[in-house]
DNA sequence: ATTACCCTATCAGTTAAATCGATGGAGATG
DNA sequence: CATCTCCATCGATTTAACTGATAGGGTAAT
């Protein structure tokens, strides 16, 4: 294989100027090196590509037709320059976040949005996991990038605190346990458990603090069908304030009267340590951060 | 631009054999040329793509990107070349056949089922039109070959005679004709006749002559439906004696018992004497060829 | 540990490719 | 007819690719 992509641009310029004259002084170069550049492609195909016997050479058949293989050939030679120089300037081919399927869903996607739109050379992957599968993804993927509520810290890992997501313990406005006053464990326990579904395939190491343990838990796969499930009046359950305030003021769903029907957590974006973050991984890390505070305010 | 396949395949054999110095004895160059290649091609792009680091080098996320991208180019270099390849053995990049739309379809048709199992590089086009319609199409388009019934003869054309296709004159078993003996001109020219129809938008310079000039006629658009129509007795028409013979054994299409119910063309094979045919000219010279002795038979 | 391999980088020298600049023939232009 | 512009060709020159040898590590088996 001795194909020369330069060449094939020779021939390109060639055709669009119309002669190998003005080709060469597009290019910058002498005459004598277009005609050089052409009689070496036609000797290498064994192929006549231009028809010299008229005053100007004029295209064969097969002429055009390598041409127009050509130009696809060059336009992915742009094309793997384009991405060279992104990476050049630290764009990095792929990255890949993980994270927790019981974190609410709705600011990394909003993020994700706002970075679709500036057009990142980087291919973005998500995979939502929860509890222990997180890491357990993030290590064997590899991945650039989680966020989760907890983890396991490590010198070799980097975690940036978000602000806090005050979660609440509500109900239906309908539920028995709107009306009832001083809730205690015991009398929770009655009742149907909505929490978010763990997604990993192995036996949970660690439960998930936040659950209350009763024998009728509904596990979901989202904070959107858990605010469904929660609006039937199927039960009761945590959820981020922000994602329910509309729902709250027009009473429709209902603070349950418990200790401590309120709590609040840390999310966090860890990466590693080692190797820095490229330009991907900063907008990523800034979008996700300002969502974030959205939702906290 | 100073992007080079050939670095970019030394990368896809460095990757593939796992190491510089394995790729240089496949690709038979001293290791040093290897370092050499891949080296520039870092410093081209302005990205690492081995990691030198351990005992082996290993590729970069940024290097695997690039690699994948450069395969791609690759690819499509070598269908370059195999296209190049064909054209120096004389295939054409394109073939273009225009038909006369009065000759049957089916042998041309069955001929380019032939060609297709064999699969040809040369992009094969066919276009059906009518009588002065043919010629005009093949000189606007520079067409390769034409198959027509009646062309103007020029020195510049070479024309091959194809074997006779007998024509009969037919109408249903139903139809008034079928019953009537010794019928002329004018009792013809009282029903519908059935006829190809003229795809040239042109006004038509020369008249069919093959038709009666009744003023019932019936434009159909290819002897299929020509045929159809006919079984349903609409009317009388001039039919390729080869298409119908089952229908005449069993009676349901009889001659019409006219002074000249039968009739043969010879239809040609036209195509420019100055450029001789390429390899797929001579093949589809030789299929239609051959599907026309058989319809003769 | 020692030895024998196998990995890649680098350097000086060679070979081959690309390019330049000049020249010439042939069709177009006016 | 003179003058352009087109392209091919040739010798000279610059540049790129490659070789072969050497060196600095790492690996793996004894």
């Amino acid at each position: 294989m001795r194909l020369d992509i330069e060449a094939l641009r020779v021939l390109d310029v060639v055709i669009q100027e119309g002669s190998f004259a003005k080709a060469a002084a597009k290019l910058h170069k002498a005459q004598s090196a277009i005609s050089y550049q052409i009689k070496k492609l036609e000797q290498q195909f064994d192929v006549p590509i231009f028809d010299r016997s008229s005053y100007r050479a004029e295209l064969t058949p097969q002429g055009r037709a390598l041409w127009q293989e050509g130009r696809q050939l060059l336009q992915q030679a742009i094309r793997i320059e384009n991405l060279a120089d992104h990476y050049s300037k630290g764009w990095e081919p792929t990255f890949e976040l993980v994270i927790d399927g019981a974190l609410p869903l709705e600011p990394v996607m909003r993020a994700m949005k706002a970075l679709a739109e500036k057009e990142i050379p980087t291919k973005i992957q998500i995979k939502v996991e929860a509890l222990g599968g997180v890491q357990m993804r993030f290590d064997q993927d590899e991945a650039n990038m989680m966020l989760v509520v907890d983890y396991t810290p490590s010198p070799k890992l980097n975690a940036i605190p978000l602000p806090e997501v005050p979660m609440i313990l509500v109900t239906s406005k309908d539920h028995c346990l709107a009306q009832q006053k001083e809730v205690d464990l015991n009398q929770l326990l009655n009742y149907v458990e909505l929490t978010i579904h763990d997604t990993s395939e192995l036996p949970t190491s660690k439960l998930d603090s936040l659950q209350f343990g009763g024998d009728k838990v509904f596990y979901l796969h989202g904070f959107d069908s858990k605010k469904t499930c929660l609006l039937m009046g199927l039960g009761y359950g945590w959820m981020p304030l922000s994602l329910i305030e509309t729902e709250l003021a027009c009473g429709e769903l209902v603070e349950v009267d418990y200790t401590s029907s309120r709590h609040a957590f840390t999310p966090k974006l860890v990466h590693s340590a080692e190797l820095p973050l490229g330009k991907a991984g900063e907008l990523i890390l800034s979008e996700v951060l300002s969502e974030f505070e959205a939702l906290s305010r």
